[in-house]
DNA sequence: TTCATTTCTTGTCATTTGGCAAGATTACCA
DNA sequence: TGGTAATCTTGCCAAATGACAAGAAATGAA
Protein backbone atom coordinates (compact mmCIF):
# COMPACT_ATOMS: atom_id res chain seq x y z
CA UNK A 1 0.00 0.00 0.00
CA UNK A 2 1.29 3.30 -0.99
CA UNK A 3 0.85 6.50 -0.42
CA UNK A 4 -0.36 7.50 -3.57
CA UNK A 5 -4.44 7.92 -3.09
CA UNK A 6 -3.29 10.43 -0.49
CA UNK A 7 -1.24 12.80 -2.71
CA UNK A 8 -3.40 12.52 -5.37
CA UNK A 9 -6.33 13.89 -3.11
CA UNK A 10 -4.37 17.02 -1.57
CA UNK A 11 -3.22 17.57 -5.59
CA UNK A 12 -7.07 17.51 -6.74
CA UNK A 13 -8.03 20.18 -5.10
CA UNK A 14 -5.96 22.72 -6.74
CA UNK A 15 -5.02 24.33 -3.41
CA UNK A 16 -1.73 22.60 -3.05
CA UNK A 17 1.34 21.97 -5.66
CA UNK A 18 2.76 18.67 -5.63
CA UNK A 19 6.09 19.27 -3.84
CA UNK A 20 3.73 20.41 -1.00
CA UNK A 21 1.19 17.80 -1.36
CA UNK A 22 4.01 15.01 -0.54
CA UNK A 23 5.56 17.17 2.11
CA UNK A 24 2.07 16.83 3.16
CA UNK A 25 1.51 12.97 3.12
CA UNK A 26 5.15 12.49 4.16
CA UNK A 27 3.81 12.86 7.99
CA UNK A 28 0.58 10.82 7.73
CA UNK A 29 1.17 7.68 9.24
CA UNK A 30 -0.57 4.24 8.45
CA UNK A 31 -3.08 2.51 10.17
CA UNK A 32 -5.45 -0.81 9.35
CA UNK A 33 -8.58 -0.38 11.66
CA UNK A 34 -10.29 -4.13 11.78
CA UNK A 35 -13.98 -4.76 11.03
CA UNK A 36 -15.92 -3.45 14.26
CA UNK A 37 -13.50 -1.81 15.87
CA UNK A 38 -13.95 1.88 17.28
CA UNK A 39 -11.93 4.85 15.58
CA UNK A 40 -13.28 6.93 17.53
CA UNK A 41 -15.82 6.91 20.72
CA UNK A 42 -18.05 9.17 22.49
CA UNK A 43 -16.56 10.39 25.46
CA UNK A 44 -12.94 10.69 23.66
CA UNK A 45 -11.73 13.48 22.35
CA UNK A 46 -11.03 13.31 18.37
CA UNK A 47 -7.45 13.54 18.03
CA UNK A 48 -7.43 11.89 14.51
CA UNK A 49 -7.31 13.02 11.11
CA UNK A 50 -7.99 9.93 9.23
CA UNK A 51 -7.93 9.65 5.28
CA UNK A 52 -9.73 6.82 4.72
CA UNK A 53 -8.53 4.91 1.61
CA UNK A 54 -9.75 1.40 1.74
CA UNK A 55 -13.50 0.07 3.56
CA UNK A 56 -16.01 1.86 4.99
CA UNK A 57 -17.32 3.40 8.37
CA UNK A 58 -19.94 4.86 10.06
CA UNK A 59 -20.69 7.51 12.61
CA UNK A 60 -23.66 7.19 15.18
CA UNK A 61 -24.72 8.77 18.41
CA UNK A 62 -27.38 7.75 20.81
CA UNK A 63 -30.38 9.69 21.48
CA UNK A 64 -32.09 10.31 24.87
CA UNK A 65 -33.99 6.61 24.43
CA UNK A 66 -30.40 4.73 23.98
CA UNK A 67 -30.49 4.33 20.42
CA UNK A 68 -28.08 4.55 17.65
CA UNK A 69 -28.75 6.89 15.16
CA UNK A 70 -26.22 6.76 12.36
CA UNK A 71 -25.24 10.03 11.97
CA UNK A 72 -22.21 9.49 8.13
CA UNK A 73 -21.28 6.98 6.23
CA UNK A 74 -17.52 7.17 5.40
CA UNK A 75 -16.25 5.44 2.65
CA UNK A 76 -12.45 5.41 0.57
CA UNK A 77 -11.25 8.47 -0.52
CA UNK A 78 -13.04 10.65 2.84
CA UNK A 79 -11.77 12.44 5.94
CA UNK A 80 -12.82 10.51 8.89
CA UNK A 81 -12.66 12.35 12.03
CA UNK A 82 -15.23 14.33 14.11
CA UNK A 83 -15.44 18.13 13.44
CA UNK A 84 -16.56 19.43 16.49
CA UNK A 85 -14.66 17.31 18.98
CA UNK A 86 -11.07 17.64 16.65
CA UNK A 87 -11.25 20.96 16.47
CA UNK A 88 -12.71 22.07 19.70
CA UNK A 89 -10.97 19.59 21.88
CA UNK A 90 -14.25 18.56 23.17
CA UNK A 91 -15.44 15.04 24.10
CA UNK A 92 -17.10 13.43 21.24
CA UNK A 93 -20.93 12.83 21.08
CA UNK A 94 -20.32 10.18 18.40
CA UNK A 95 -18.35 6.94 18.07
CA UNK A 96 -16.80 6.19 14.49
CA UNK A 97 -16.51 2.39 13.76
CA UNK A 98 -15.40 0.22 11.06
CA UNK A 99 -18.00 -2.02 8.66
CA UNK A 100 -15.32 -3.90 7.17
CA UNK A 101 -11.60 -3.94 7.58
CA UNK A 102 -10.24 -0.51 6.96
CA UNK A 103 -7.10 1.39 6.06
CA UNK A 104 -5.82 4.78 5.92
CA UNK A 105 -3.72 7.35 6.81
CA UNK A 106 -4.20 9.82 9.68
CA UNK A 107 -2.14 13.01 11.54
CA UNK A 108 -2.47 13.75 14.92
CA UNK A 109 -4.49 17.37 15.96
CA UNK A 110 -1.18 18.18 17.16
CA UNK A 111 0.45 17.70 13.77
CA UNK A 112 -2.36 18.60 11.35
CA UNK A 113 -1.62 22.46 13.35
CA UNK A 114 1.93 22.74 12.70
CA UNK A 115 1.13 21.36 9.15
CA UNK A 116 -1.27 24.10 8.78
CA UNK A 117 1.20 26.80 10.21
CA UNK A 118 3.95 25.62 7.78
CA UNK A 119 1.91 24.84 5.05
CA UNK A 120 -0.32 27.64 4.34
CA UNK A 121 -1.66 26.00 1.14
CA UNK A 122 -2.86 23.01 2.99
CA UNK A 123 -4.37 25.19 5.41
CA UNK A 124 -6.64 25.93 1.86
CA UNK A 125 -6.91 22.27 2.09
CA UNK A 126 -8.39 21.63 5.60
CA UNK A 127 -10.77 24.52 4.97
CA UNK A 128 -12.01 22.92 1.87
CA UNK A 129 -12.54 20.07 3.94
CA UNK A 130 -14.88 21.63 6.12
CA UNK A 131 -16.56 23.55 3.66
CA UNK A 132 -17.48 20.25 1.58
CA UNK A 133 -18.89 18.70 4.90
CA UNK A 134 -21.08 21.67 5.38
CA UNK A 135 -22.69 21.60 2.01
CA UNK A 136 -23.32 17.88 2.26
CA UNK A 137 -24.83 18.43 5.95
CA UNK A 138 -26.85 20.86 4.23
CA UNK A 139 -28.27 18.63 1.27
CA UNK A 140 -28.77 16.17 3.44
CA UNK A 141 -31.09 18.21 5.58
CA UNK A 142 -32.40 19.82 2.55
CA UNK A 143 -33.41 16.45 1.82
CA UNK A 144 -34.71 15.20 4.90
CA UNK A 145 -37.60 18.15 4.50
CA UNK A 146 -38.36 17.64 0.72
CA UNK A 147 -37.85 14.19 0.32
CA UNK A 148 -39.91 11.06 0.82
CA UNK A 149 -38.40 8.23 2.72
CA UNK A 150 -37.79 5.97 -0.40
CA UNK A 151 -36.31 8.93 -2.34
CA UNK A 152 -33.96 9.40 0.23
CA UNK A 153 -33.00 5.58 -0.03
CA UNK A 154 -32.77 5.48 -4.15
CA UNK A 155 -30.54 9.04 -3.60
CA UNK A 156 -27.92 6.68 -1.13
CA UNK A 157 -28.64 3.51 -3.38
CA UNK A 158 -27.52 5.53 -6.12
CA UNK A 159 -24.14 7.33 -4.69
CA UNK A 160 -23.05 5.13 -2.39
CA UNK A 161 -24.28 1.32 -3.11
CA UNK A 162 -21.16 0.00 -1.27
CA UNK A 163 -22.48 0.87 2.10
CA UNK A 164 -25.01 -1.58 1.45
CA UNK A 165 -23.35 -4.47 1.43
CA UNK A 166 -21.53 -3.78 4.45
CA UNK A 167 -24.07 -2.16 7.20
CA UNK A 168 -27.21 -3.65 8.38
CA UNK A 169 -30.05 -2.03 7.22
CA UNK A 170 -30.92 -0.09 10.73
CA UNK A 171 -28.01 1.49 10.22
CA UNK A 172 -29.08 2.47 7.43
CA UNK A 173 -31.97 3.33 7.93
CA UNK A 174 -31.70 5.56 10.91
CA UNK A 175 -29.41 7.18 8.68
CA UNK A 176 -32.28 7.98 6.22
CA UNK A 177 -34.37 8.76 9.49
CA UNK A 178 -37.14 5.81 9.46
CA UNK A 179 -37.54 2.61 10.96
CA UNK A 180 -35.87 -0.33 9.68
CA UNK A 181 -39.44 -2.06 9.34
CA UNK A 182 -40.01 1.14 7.46
CA UNK A 183 -37.27 0.55 5.66
CA UNK A 184 -37.93 -3.09 4.45
CA UNK A 185 -41.26 -1.64 3.14
CA UNK A 186 -39.65 0.64 0.96
CA UNK A 187 -37.40 -2.00 -0.77
CA UNK A 188 -40.45 -4.26 -0.64
CA UNK A 189 -42.00 -1.90 -2.85
CA UNK A 190 -39.70 -0.72 -5.04
CA UNK A 191 -38.59 -3.92 -6.08
CA UNK A 192 -42.22 -4.39 -7.43
CA UNK A 193 -41.94 -1.70 -9.39
CA UNK A 194 -38.80 -2.53 -10.95
CA UNK B 1 -24.68 52.31 16.25
CA UNK B 2 -21.38 51.15 17.64
CA UNK B 3 -18.99 48.19 16.06
CA UNK B 4 -18.68 47.23 20.12
CA UNK B 5 -20.34 44.29 19.72
CA UNK B 6 -18.56 42.80 17.00
CA UNK B 7 -14.96 43.24 18.51
CA UNK B 8 -16.53 41.27 21.89
CA UNK B 9 -17.70 39.11 19.10
CA UNK B 10 -13.70 38.64 17.77
CA UNK B 11 -12.53 38.39 21.76
CA UNK B 12 -15.30 36.38 22.99
CA UNK B 13 -13.67 33.08 21.08
CA UNK B 14 -10.66 33.58 22.73
CA UNK B 15 -8.89 32.99 19.76
CA UNK B 16 -8.67 36.89 19.27
CA UNK B 17 -6.73 39.76 21.58
CA UNK B 18 -7.94 42.80 21.74
CA UNK B 19 -5.80 44.37 19.88
CA UNK B 20 -6.12 41.89 16.65
CA UNK B 21 -9.93 42.17 17.27
CA UNK B 22 -9.88 46.33 16.65
CA UNK B 23 -7.87 45.90 13.88
CA UNK B 24 -10.18 43.44 12.19
CA UNK B 25 -13.56 45.25 12.98
CA UNK B 26 -12.13 48.46 11.33
CA UNK B 27 -12.53 46.74 8.30
CA UNK B 28 -15.89 45.95 8.27
CA UNK B 29 -18.26 48.21 6.95
CA UNK B 30 -21.88 49.36 8.64
CA UNK B 31 -24.88 47.68 6.27
CA UNK B 32 -28.66 48.59 6.90
CA UNK B 33 -30.75 46.28 4.99
CA UNK B 34 -34.25 46.85 4.88
CA UNK B 35 -37.34 44.39 5.41
CA UNK B 36 -37.52 41.79 2.80
CA UNK B 37 -35.11 42.92 1.21
CA UNK B 38 -32.39 40.18 -0.46
CA UNK B 39 -28.75 39.83 1.10
CA UNK B 40 -28.05 37.35 -1.55
CA UNK B 41 -29.86 35.63 -4.44
CA UNK B 42 -29.65 32.54 -5.62
CA UNK B 43 -27.57 32.50 -8.60
CA UNK B 44 -24.84 34.81 -7.26
CA UNK B 45 -22.17 33.99 -5.81
CA UNK B 46 -22.35 35.21 -2.23
CA UNK B 47 -19.32 37.78 -1.92
CA UNK B 48 -20.35 39.19 1.89
CA UNK B 49 -19.23 37.62 5.14
CA UNK B 50 -21.54 39.40 7.29
CA UNK B 51 -22.26 39.88 10.82
CA UNK B 52 -25.78 40.76 12.07
CA UNK B 53 -26.13 42.94 14.69
CA UNK B 54 -29.54 43.90 14.40
CA UNK B 55 -32.47 41.86 12.88
CA UNK B 56 -33.47 38.94 11.43
CA UNK B 57 -33.16 37.03 8.46
CA UNK B 58 -33.68 33.32 6.92
CA UNK B 59 -32.12 31.67 4.24
CA UNK B 60 -34.24 29.86 1.85
CA UNK B 61 -33.95 27.23 -1.29
CA UNK B 62 -36.61 25.98 -3.70
CA UNK B 63 -37.44 22.30 -3.92
CA UNK B 64 -37.76 20.42 -6.59
CA UNK B 65 -41.05 21.68 -7.37
CA UNK B 66 -40.52 25.04 -6.82
CA UNK B 67 -41.55 25.53 -3.16
CA UNK B 68 -39.49 27.10 -0.96
CA UNK B 69 -37.59 25.93 1.67
CA UNK B 70 -36.13 27.55 4.87
CA UNK B 71 -32.85 26.40 5.39
CA UNK B 72 -31.70 28.09 8.33
CA UNK B 73 -32.50 31.55 10.32
CA UNK B 74 -30.02 33.99 11.07
CA UNK B 75 -30.26 36.22 14.33
CA UNK B 76 -28.51 39.16 15.84
CA UNK B 77 -24.68 38.00 16.81
CA UNK B 78 -24.32 35.46 14.37
CA UNK B 79 -22.15 35.29 11.29
CA UNK B 80 -24.67 35.46 8.45
CA UNK B 81 -23.03 34.22 4.17
CA UNK B 82 -23.86 30.63 2.64
CA UNK B 83 -20.64 28.48 3.02
CA UNK B 84 -20.18 27.01 0.19
CA UNK B 85 -21.03 29.96 -2.06
CA UNK B 86 -18.50 32.51 -0.69
CA UNK B 87 -15.55 29.66 -0.04
CA UNK B 88 -15.81 28.13 -3.33
CA UNK B 89 -16.88 30.92 -5.33
CA UNK B 90 -19.58 29.19 -6.66
CA UNK B 91 -23.00 30.37 -7.41
CA UNK B 92 -25.67 30.12 -4.45
CA UNK B 93 -28.35 27.49 -4.44
CA UNK B 94 -29.92 30.17 -1.67
CA UNK B 95 -31.32 33.26 -0.62
CA UNK B 96 -30.64 34.98 2.38
CA UNK B 97 -33.99 37.90 2.97
CA UNK B 98 -34.16 40.06 5.74
CA UNK B 99 -37.05 39.30 7.99
CA UNK B 100 -37.44 42.72 9.28
CA UNK B 101 -34.89 45.77 9.46
CA UNK B 102 -31.39 44.67 9.62
CA UNK B 103 -28.26 46.16 10.24
CA UNK B 104 -24.50 45.00 10.92
CA UNK B 105 -21.31 45.00 9.35
CA UNK B 106 -19.31 42.74 6.58
CA UNK B 107 -16.36 43.03 4.55
CA UNK B 108 -16.28 41.14 1.12
CA UNK B 109 -14.41 37.49 -0.06
CA UNK B 110 -11.53 39.52 -0.62
CA UNK B 111 -11.13 41.39 2.36
CA UNK B 112 -11.67 38.28 4.32
CA UNK B 113 -8.73 36.54 2.40
CA UNK B 114 -6.36 39.76 3.03
CA UNK B 115 -7.36 39.35 6.91
CA UNK B 116 -6.40 35.81 6.91
CA UNK B 117 -3.32 36.59 5.48
CA UNK B 118 -2.68 38.96 7.81
CA UNK B 119 -3.59 38.14 10.65
CA UNK B 120 -3.30 34.47 11.40
CA UNK B 121 -5.69 34.88 14.91
CA UNK B 122 -8.54 35.69 12.68
CA UNK B 123 -8.10 32.36 10.82
CA UNK B 124 -8.59 30.92 13.95
CA UNK B 125 -11.97 32.57 13.95
CA UNK B 126 -12.71 32.15 10.63
CA UNK B 127 -12.25 28.07 11.46
CA UNK B 128 -14.48 28.32 14.44
CA UNK B 129 -16.92 29.92 12.50
CA UNK B 130 -17.09 26.79 9.78
CA UNK B 131 -17.02 24.25 13.07
CA UNK B 132 -20.06 25.87 14.74
CA UNK B 133 -22.16 26.16 11.11
CA UNK B 134 -20.75 22.22 10.99
CA UNK B 135 -22.30 21.17 14.66
CA UNK B 136 -25.19 23.17 14.50
CA UNK B 137 -26.67 21.83 11.20
CA UNK B 138 -25.41 18.11 12.41
CA UNK B 139 -27.78 18.89 15.74
CA UNK B 140 -30.50 19.75 13.56
CA UNK B 141 -29.82 16.68 11.18
CA UNK B 142 -30.08 14.91 14.69
CA UNK B 143 -33.58 16.37 15.91
CA UNK B 144 -34.77 15.67 12.46
CA UNK B 145 -34.25 11.89 13.21
CA UNK B 146 -34.79 11.80 16.53
CA UNK B 147 -37.43 14.17 17.47
CA UNK B 148 -40.75 14.51 16.57
CA UNK B 149 -42.25 17.65 14.80
CA UNK B 150 -43.90 18.88 18.11
CA UNK B 151 -40.38 18.85 19.53
CA UNK B 152 -38.56 20.31 17.13
CA UNK B 153 -41.18 22.99 17.15
CA UNK B 154 -40.75 23.15 20.87
CA UNK B 155 -37.14 23.41 21.38
CA UNK B 156 -36.74 25.96 17.97
CA UNK B 157 -39.16 28.35 20.71
CA UNK B 158 -37.60 28.13 23.29
CA UNK B 159 -34.07 28.94 21.60
CA UNK B 160 -35.29 31.55 19.12
CA UNK B 161 -38.07 32.99 20.26
CA UNK B 162 -37.41 36.17 18.05
CA UNK B 163 -38.09 34.48 14.84
CA UNK B 164 -41.62 33.42 15.68
CA UNK B 165 -42.82 37.26 15.41
CA UNK B 166 -41.00 37.92 12.80
CA UNK B 167 -41.55 34.73 10.34
CA UNK B 168 -44.48 33.26 9.32
CA UNK B 169 -45.66 29.80 10.25
CA UNK B 170 -44.96 28.79 6.73
CA UNK B 171 -41.49 29.56 6.63
CA UNK B 172 -41.21 28.35 10.12
CA UNK B 173 -42.73 25.18 9.22
CA UNK B 174 -40.27 24.21 6.43
CA UNK B 175 -37.83 25.06 8.44
CA UNK B 176 -39.04 22.21 10.75
CA UNK B 177 -39.87 19.79 7.93
CA UNK B 178 -43.51 19.89 7.89
CA UNK B 179 -46.35 21.79 6.29
CA UNK B 180 -47.70 24.83 7.93
CA UNK B 181 -51.10 22.73 8.34
CA UNK B 182 -49.31 20.69 10.61
CA UNK B 183 -48.00 23.15 12.59
CA UNK B 184 -50.82 25.27 13.27
CA UNK B 185 -52.20 21.68 14.50
CA UNK B 186 -48.95 20.91 16.75
CA UNK B 187 -49.50 24.46 18.06
CA UNK B 188 -53.11 23.93 18.58
CA UNK B 189 -51.93 20.56 20.85
CA UNK B 190 -49.34 22.54 22.32
CA UNK B 191 -51.91 25.17 23.81
CA UNK B 192 -54.24 22.36 24.80
CA UNK B 193 -51.53 20.94 26.76
CA UNK B 194 -50.35 23.73 28.67
C1' DT C 1 -22.33 -29.07 10.70
C1' DT C 2 -25.22 -27.26 14.39
C1' DC C 3 -26.87 -23.92 17.32
C1' DA C 4 -27.54 -19.27 18.79
C1' DT C 5 -27.77 -14.66 17.40
C1' DT C 6 -28.57 -11.15 14.38
C1' DT C 7 -30.88 -9.45 10.54
C1' DC C 8 -34.70 -9.02 7.58
C1' DT C 9 -39.50 -9.41 6.39
C1' DT C 10 -44.33 -9.30 7.22
C1' DG C 11 -48.90 -8.66 9.57
C1' DT C 12 -51.87 -5.77 12.34
C1' DC C 13 -53.09 -1.60 14.03
C1' DA C 14 -52.22 3.20 15.79
C1' DT C 15 -50.20 7.66 15.07
C1' DT C 16 -48.35 11.26 12.48
C1' DT C 17 -48.36 13.98 8.70
C1' DG C 18 -49.94 15.53 4.18
C1' DG C 19 -53.28 17.28 0.52
C1' DC C 20 -56.97 19.88 -0.36
C1' DA C 21 -60.39 23.14 0.45
C1' DA C 22 -63.09 26.37 3.11
C1' DG C 23 -63.47 29.79 6.33
C1' DA C 24 -61.58 33.05 9.89
C1' DT C 25 -58.22 36.29 10.98
C1' DT C 26 -54.71 39.49 10.17
C1' DA C 27 -51.78 42.58 7.62
C1' DC C 28 -50.97 45.74 4.21
C1' DC C 29 -51.77 49.15 0.77
C1' DA C 30 -54.20 52.51 -2.04
C1' DT D 1 -61.20 53.65 5.66
C1' DG D 2 -62.03 49.85 2.69
C1' DG D 3 -60.65 46.22 0.15
C1' DT D 4 -57.37 42.79 -1.28
C1' DA D 5 -53.99 39.55 -0.29
C1' DA D 6 -51.56 36.89 2.92
C1' DT D 7 -51.76 34.16 6.88
C1' DC D 8 -53.66 30.98 10.01
C1' DT D 9 -56.97 27.52 11.43
C1' DT D 10 -59.93 23.63 10.78
C1' DG D 11 -62.39 19.56 8.71
C1' DC D 12 -62.09 15.51 6.02
C1' DC D 13 -59.76 11.86 4.23
C1' DA D 14 -55.51 9.55 2.34
C1' DA D 15 -50.75 8.25 2.65
C1' DA D 16 -46.61 7.46 5.16
C1' DT D 17 -44.51 5.78 8.98
C1' DG D 18 -44.10 3.75 13.58
C1' DA D 19 -44.77 0.19 17.36
C1' DC D 20 -44.97 -4.35 18.38
C1' DA D 21 -44.67 -9.08 17.59
C1' DA D 22 -43.88 -13.25 15.02
C1' DG D 23 -41.59 -15.78 11.80
C1' DA D 24 -38.06 -16.44 8.00
C1' DA D 25 -33.46 -15.96 6.52
C1' DA D 26 -28.74 -15.14 7.04
C1' DT D 27 -24.68 -14.98 9.74
C1' DG D 28 -21.14 -16.35 12.80
C1' DA D 29 -18.98 -19.22 16.17
C1' DA D 30 -18.01 -23.61 18.50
Amino acid sequence: MTKETLTRLFQSTNLVSLSTAIQITDRFEYKFIPKNQFQLTAGKICNEYLFLEKGYMRAFAHDTEGNEVTTGFCSSGQMTFEVSSFFNRTRSMENIQALNDCEGWYITYQQLNNLFHTLPEFREFGRSVLVEGYAGLKTRMLSMITETAEERYEQLFKTSPGIFQHAPLKTIASYLGITDTSLSRIRKELARKH
